[in-house]
Order: structure tokens, then sequence, then C-alpha cells
DNA sequence: CGTTGATAGTCAACTCACTTGACTTATTTT
DNA sequence: AAAATAAGTCAAGTGAGTTGACTATCAACG
């Protein structure tokens, strides 16, 4: 009689907690190593979503993104401004906008972060493969959907 | 040509992130609601776990489980006893540790709590299936080795 | 046994990342 | 043109963790 593997027991919230941890040690000590070891921690989500969307987003954006208030957003840029990794440059159009973009070193530090986040998905490619891999996104894409509609339905 | 639903193209880590919070939401709401207000972020992990592994734990399995400090962890119990939710009785055989319990409000609230976590659970799983889910948790499960082995290798 | 070292936890001060509240400037609506 | 809405800032406060220094208890070994 196999026992099951240690994860079926385990609640799906800490499941996903430890497993997002994975990822978020392996690019924080990559970045580290890389020499770019003042990156706050929302600076990873606002950093590789920047580069990987490859448009310049206004602030607001990046507060509905996170989850967080337009004064924390604003805060986030600029503790990551004032370290060089993104620029604000203003927009013609709507001149309140705050357009936020990446600077060089910005750019580099997501290279660096986009290969580390690679690595862990690789490696889990390899080990599960991709039909679970498929399932697992699907999972969490569905969870995902599941509160925007609760959030929907309490309007 | 169908197109391929939108979580496809999005980050692992950023899917975790947004997973987690739906049950996240959906717990605090529910303990909310219930009249347990003040449960600080982490007090969910400390409340939860102590009702699921129904046997009273030392400070230091805390300290372990979040990945905090003890002082974090210490601060953390300090809370939640004086919030109602948790006691601290010394331990008879070891007189350093201080064993943590649940008190019967604590109980309540882990009830609700969990109540709020097998909707979610229940609901995924009728949106995407048994096979599904048993992949999901495989693949968080393995992240969650992963880091392990990578803790492991660099002692 | 008694000293030496490790373990469990505390106290105090600090930091970081956010929050709330009040405001300014620009744009849209009527 | 006035009112309402939207984008962002400034300032002060808070929550949840950190580091550093300490006490109390237990284990191990000559």
């Amino acid at each position: 009689m196999q026992d099951k593997p240690w994860y079926e027991d385990v609640v799906i919230p800490a499941l996903l907690r430890h497993a997002r941890t994975t990822y978020g040690k392996a690019m924080r000590s990559a970045l580290e190593e890389a020499g770019y070891d003042d990156i706050p921690a929302n600076g990873l989500y606002v950093i590789g979503g920047l580069a990987l969307s490859d448009r310049d987003v206004p602030l607001r954006q990046l507060v509905h993104e996170l989850g967080i208030t337009k004064q924390g957003a604003g805060q986030l840029v600029d503790a990551l401004v004032s370290r060089g990794y993104l620029a604000r440059t203003p927009d013609k159009t709507d001149r309140r906008q705050l357009i936020v973009t990446l600077t060089d070193r910005g750019r580099a530090a997501a290279e660096v972060q986009k290969k580390a986040r690679e690595r862990i998905d690789r490696e889990l490619l390899e080990r599960i493969g991709e039909d679970d891999v498929r399932s697992m996104r699907r999972g969490l894409g569905t969870l995902i959907d599941m509160r925007r509609e609760e959030a929907e339905s309490r309007e």
C-alpha cells in the first residue's frame, strides 16, 4: 500500500503560499547575485509585469494589478525610481497621468528575474509534465475567475 | 480558431498570488460576517493550522511553518491571545516551551474559516473536476519540494 | 555533578510596506 | 461655466515583520 503524497493532506491556500515562495526565493536570490539587491517585495511584480507587457503603463493600472491603494503604488514606484529601475514620464494626451517606464537597469533586472522564473518553470515541467502544468494553470485561473465573479455579484 | 484561455499567458507566480487571494478574501469576509474581524493576516494560518492538526504546538513550530522569526511568531501569538483566539500554557516536561492552544473562540473562528475554504474547494472541484484538482495539487507540491531541495543543496 | 553549550522564548527598538485622510491638477459631463 | 470625476501627491499613522540583546531551561560531557 503505497502512501499518498504529503500534499494531499495540505490545505490549498497553504500550498499556494509556499509554492509562490519557491518562485519568490529563486527570483530574489538570482537578482541579489546579479547585484540587484534593493528591490522591494512588490517591485518584482512591477518590473516583471512591465517587461512582459512591453507597454508602459500608468500608475492606476499598477494599482489595479497589485490590489493596493494608489498611494501605496505611488510609493512603490517612488522607491523603484530612486533606485534606478523605473522612470516616470508625463503623458502627452492626458496630463494627469504619469507613465511608468523601465530604465536600462530595470530591463536588465527584469531579464535576470525572467531567467530565474523560467528555470523554475522548466524544472516543474520536467518533473510533472506538460499536462499537469496545464491543469495547474487551469486550476489557478479558475480560482481567480471565481473571485472576479464574487466581486461582481457583490455590487 | 478558439482562443486560448487568458491564464495561459500569465506568469505562474502571478497566478499563485491571485489564486491565493481568492481563498484569503473568501475566508476573511466569512470571518468578518461572523464577527471575527480582528484576526491579523497570518493569524488565518495559525488558527486554521492549529484546528487542522488537532494537536497543540509549541511556538517554534509556528516559526517553521510560517517562515518567520521567532520574535515575529511571538508577536503574532500575542495578538491572537489578547484577542481571545489562543491561549498559552507551559509545557510540563520542558519548561522552556510554551504550548499554543485554541480557545473556544479560536475553535469557532477556525470552523467558520474552514467552511469558507471548503466552499471554494468545492466550487473549484465542480468547475475543473477531480483530475485537474489532483494535478494542481501535484504541481504545487512539486514546487514546494523544489525549494526544499534548493535550500538543502545550499548548505 | 558542574560547567559549557544549545534551545525556547521574551523585550525593546527599528524598518518596510502599506493605509487613511486631505489636497492639487487635469479632464469629462451637464 | 460649474460640477463631478479621475490621476496623482503629501503627510501622518499602523501592522507586521525585522535585528539585537537578554533570560530561563535543558542536554552533554569531562
